[in-house]
DNA sequence: GTGGTCTAGACCACC
DNA sequence: GTGGTCTAGACCACA
């Protein structure tokens, strides 16, 4: 796993897991991998994996059974699935449009992304 | 002038700039605002603006002729341009595509963002 | 370690520890000084040794691990040998030329230093 | 005129016109370019000009007549090579030989430099 | 007044 | 402990 300079590690590590966690690769209830196995995976400290599940534990997205591990957390996707959404319509959508006009992308720059977005409702 | 707490301030005083570069506010060969001058309006320390102006510097974006000020560069808005368009399809569009999928945005959520695309194609 | 007026501090900095790097002091993966270790070292503000490391990253002399430290990046001696010599060749000889004729410097006022090269030629 | 970064602007007018004393462009007793010639000729400010020409009378190589304009003074030539000999042995010369040795220059790359060199004792 | 460098000291994120 | 950023304030060279 390669990391930005921009984003703090632990940051990147929350997203990649909760990403997973919508794509159904973790489902409720189901076990994540240990800090020190998570840490060996992407090659970072275990304390910063640590840290990353203790504040997804503070946002109730996994919960820790001790001795046993963290485990994906009720409603996880729903909650996740909440906070990105208005990130989205706050923040990226309004930055999104601000770039449009100050590069003056047009709609054909685009057109890969209109053809995405068919595909996405269509189904 | 306020300041996420995402990116550093001398980026953003640094993005802030190129903008009204791009916004034809400053153009090419006009003097931009003093270090200090510069600082006192937005309210940082001086050292802060000075290393934006560096780095701008060292992007010839801006120029420097000693004793004097900064100038905006030779193609400092084509220069701009080109990088932002680039980060924007390297980066920016396909995150948006990933995101989109993932949070299940649909046509009628980005409308706002369609119809401001095509009042700028019609321009 | 003591500075001259002409260059700026951060910059003797850096050519020291280019030096160090060339003569192999340091190899090739090898951590160099902590940005506080240093400025404790050559007594100057760690705000001046960032600046040098900075910059050197930008030169890709040494990388950066986060929260670990700053190391001699892949091919530095190279890099820096590249350089130096270019600026060598292009400077440095063409104005020791320039000054030579200029001061009427003979063949035996640089006795020594056509000594010291046949020395380093013969090793 | 184009001037590097790393000296003041007002040192490299002063070298520039020492240099061309040295070949004898402007002799003893001849009147160099008035303050406002000179800044013009060479696209800076006047009073970049006039600090030089301060700094060069204190040295004693040019003198003032008030009203008419400043002229190599007595013994300038002389004056000069003495500072520039003296600068060449004391410090260009070893930090030469420090840089051949570092940078493993041989005999055969400073050859140009050696035939410079004969030519220049056989005249 | 304008850039340029440096110091001192603080605070933060990360390991 | 390690990098990274910012502030405050000072001093210098130059125009």
């Amino acid at each position: 796993m390669e990391f930005k300079n921009s984003k703090g590690i632990f940051q990147q590590i929350a997203d990649n897991l909760c990403d997973r966690i919508l794509l159904g690769e973790y489902s409720v209830g189901d076990k994540v991998p240990s800090v020190r196995e998570q840490a060996a995976n992407i090659g970072v400290n275990h304390n910063t994996v640590m840290r990353t599940y203790t504040e997804l534990q503070r946002e109730e997205i996994i919960s820790n059974k001790r001795g046993i591990g963290f485990f994906v957390a009720e409603d996880a996707p729903l909650r996740i699935l909440a906070v990105r959404r208005q990130e989205f319509f706050e923040f990226t959508l309004p930055d999104l449009i601000d770039q449009i006009e100050l590069l003056k992308i047009t709609k054909s720059d685009v057109k890969t992304l209109i053809t995405k977005l068919e595909e996405n409702e269509n189904k």
